[in-house]
DNA sequence: ATTTTGAGAAATCAATTGGTTGCGCATATA
DNA sequence: TATATGCGCAACCAATTGATTTCTCAAAAT
């Protein structure tokens, strides 16, 4: 079982319940409520996000609030950064292009 | 079937392949010999990225050169972003607290 | 003390996934 | 022209996924 970050971020009702839970800890009960599905799916869903070491959980009392461990986020941006640096790459090629064609004319 | 880059991305050997064709344009074969698995499996995860729309297809005779829609990758980074604000509010209330102890200190 | 409520765990199910093998087609090469 | 090569496609298979249902347990509420 493939347990990552990206593996977390797959499913859209998970990426929901991410966005849900970064801005303030919600318990499974309160979050099935923002979807069409049971608590049981949501509770699945938690399980994998835990899995993922994802989120971080703070009991009260029988309930359980689900927060997110943000600093997790990062390791997506991290992958991210090697194609901000093709992208930036290209922006120069094209840059010299127009450099170029720009020196040409005059 | 859900077809978007989060799914595209949620599978490591999809992610090598992104990572390779993001440099340069390369046919299934020569994608096949970086990877210990067959041609036709990485012909399917290109087929699975051509549906997220995530790859370009040269044809050049029988080959066919893959290159990445390097584009795509701004969608995780959009996705990214309401996370960043949240990241800054956080360090931003941590300075404040930290400010409020320096100040209470004096 | 009894009932209600919040939540994880297990069993089950259909759908999807990642992979394999075999095939056919078009393009190169002999 | 005959053979070899690159590639997509379909059929098939085991494993995984996302969801539901049922169950149990602990904590609140009555």
């Amino acid at each position: 079982m493939r347990r990552d970050v990206f593996q977390a971020i797959a499913d859209p009702t998970r990426r929901a319940i991410i966005t849900l839970i970064a801005v303030q800890a919600m318990t499974p009960n309160a979050l099935a409520e923002h979807f069409d599905t049971s608590r049981q799916a949501i509770s699945k869903h938690l399980r994998v996000l835990t899995e993922c070491e994802m989120v971080k959980q703070e009991f009260q009392g029988r309930e359980i609030y689900y927060q997110l461990e943000i600093e997790k986020m990062k390791e997506i941006d991290v992958w991210l950064d090697q194609f901000r640096k093709i992208m930036e790459d290209q922006f120069q090629r094209l840059d010299k292009v127009l450099y170029n064609l720009k020196t040409k004319k005059k």
